[in-house]
DNA sequence: TTTGTGGTGGCAACCGCTTGCCATCGTTTG
DNA sequence: CAAACGATGGCAAGCGGTTGCCACCACAAA
């Protein structure tokens, strides 16, 4: 009889090999029972099962992967830890995967293409997909990956890569016909990043609303995303005397917000900021941001879906690519034009 | 002449044995030069290392893990990965990491800790290593877990696991005489979740503090640290009829910030509120929030090099338990008590 | 010349699990 | 009644490294 296991025990982990013994089995059997359970009958199945509870079985993952293929593991690839945008994407992605079993590996790119791709490449027979939340890497070097490895991304749309999309772009419509209603008609649009998919399509999307409107909207940047770079950003949307801006996302917004209390422009009073994403932060800034809110969550989970159900084959074929819409929060940090 | 490897094409990954048979030695003697420079003649491991180039060798990690017992991964638990305090651990542990050649693994425990001893131990194997922030498991529980497993935590002090600690209850004395100098008698301290290790710290700390004043401070609560719980938080301390709060964190402290606009108590006129981390959004809430600014990303890159130094024999031998210091940042959520 | 000795490299046994293939057996089917 | 077959379980060969042990060799010490 075996002594119960507990934990800080020295002991030897329990093996398959441990199981066989004790049911009178071979392992390869004991294997079947517990991965392939058709495979073995009912009742053998259940000796074995037993046992494996018995003895507080934990299958060795490495020993699984070497032999199978398969690791359990998904890694999610994000641009910069510390952007709260991706908080919410490592939520949904967390939830989703720990439900299927899988584990997370967090790899930060550092903002860096060929860091993604170099980690990507050493790490591809340790892992059974990875998830891109922000990609920097060029469409070719992105489909050529794919190849090599299951890969989602988020926000970023390129041809045979499944991907989940965050529809900010469509949103911008929303977002410059608040303004254009409120009576602006010299709008900014303070870019982001400049190899950034999502600025780029915003930025797109910004410009054809201008064109319907028949207005010219101009754009400032490109600037990195991230609070600090906010000081540059409201100077420079300043210099071109528009009374309201769009930016590229709340980061950048909430920085350009701080900047301009610096210098004592009142928002919305004499501009008016409208953000993306809506993170953590852009509710209670101040004044509080108006903004596109984002289903950040949502596109985790989305992705992680669409990733393991490629890596199952029995799953039924997904769609290649999600459009999530997003709407118009209006808060504190758009107002009307003030008569010049 | 090997072709050179492209991404995306379908060949069998590179092993040892290629690398042994391109260059006429054993399998085992590639292996002790990629990872045992000394074991072998330098001119062989040359010839080696440039076969292994060429070749573009990656080692597999799942392989070398069985064999060794050395998995190359660390896993980083955090009750909850929304919390932005979070945000700056995983930086910091994400940075050393990386440059160590470690995979993080990301594990959100819910705030649960059986949920936490279970993921733990079933991933004991795969595991080189794992940094506990915010840990919800008994002292002795944890203390069993050490025994199985290298484990650093972060913010929980319990004998013969080390720890980094951020050592808040200390600035608490800061805190607590920044409100007394400017005038409050009538102290309330909001608490954290209830086993909450540095929840109990801090209290105990700021009751220390108002005993040596002579004054009583009342605490309420406990409350989830969430956003959310500000509004509940925010009423019990009106409640109490205290001029100023200490709260246990700032993510609680920014909810309480919200509901008191609600209820237009004005802050810091009415209510001073210090918070506790000073993370991401303190600065910018409104009003900004007085708070202790903890190393947060340190305290990540600290745990990070006590574990590592833990599993490497040859390094040489850190202390058990590292203690950061805060410092209190007075922003605008604490002034004057006001003459009633 | 003999005996050490340190430096190198190969052999082979794992690490724990998966899986292709085969043997066995009871049961249908022609 | 023989042949065919499906269900079940065992054997053994890996998966790609690591590592203890031994063999060999050159050179130094006795």
């Amino acid at each position: 009889m075996p002594r119960a296991h507990q934990f800080g025990s020295g002991d030897r982990p329990v093996t398959i090999n441990d199981i066989a013994a004790a049911t009178g089995v071979a392992a390869s059997t004991v294997s079947r029972a517990l991965n392939n359970p058709g495979r073995v009958n009912p009742a053998t199945r259940e000796r074995i099962e037993a046992a494996a509870r018995e003895l507080r079985y934990v299958p060795n993952s490495q020993a699984r992967a070497l032999s199978s293929g398969r690791t359990g593991a998904i890694a999610v690839l994000v641009s910069d830890v510390t952007n709260p945008f991706y908080f919410g994407v490592l939520r949904g992605t967390q939830m989703q995967l720990k439900a299927a079993g899988y584990a997370q590996l967090l790899i930060d790119t550092e903002d860096s293409g060929d860091l993604e791709v170099e980690l990507l490449h050493k790490m591809r027979r340790s892992l059974d997909g990875a998830i891109l939340a922000a990609s920097r890497l060029p469409d070719r070097a992105l489909a050529a990956l794919a190849q090599d490895i299951p890969l989602v991304t988020i926000n970023r749309n390129v041809r045979g890569v499944p991907s989940a999309i965050i529809d900010t772009p469509a949103g911008m419509g929303q977002a410059a016909e608040h303004l254009i209603s409120l009576g602006h008609r010299d709008i900014a649009y303070v870019s982001g990043p400049e190899r950034s998919w999502p600025n780029e399509a915003r930025w797109h999307a910004v410009r054809a609303v201008a064109a319907r409107h028949r207005l010219t909207f101009t754009r400032v940047g490109p600037f990195p995303s991230g609070r600090r770079s906010g000081s540059a950003a409201a100077d420079a949307v300043l210099n071109t005397g528009a009374t309201a801006c769009i930016v590229f996302n709340d980061l950048l917004a909430i920085g350009i917000l701080q900047r301009l209390r610096e210098r004592e422009v009142r928002v919305p009073e004499d501009l008016s900021v409208v953000g993306c994403d809506d993170i953590f932060g852009a509710d209670f800034c101040h004044p509080p941001l108006t903004t596109l809110t984002a289903p950040i969550e949502q596109a985790g989970r989305v992705a992680v879906s669409m990733l393991l159900s490629r890596l199952d084959p029995s799953a039924p074929a997904m769609r290649q690519s999600v459009m999530l819409p997003v709407h118009l929060t209006v808060r504190g940090s758009t107002g009307a034009v003030s008569r010049q």
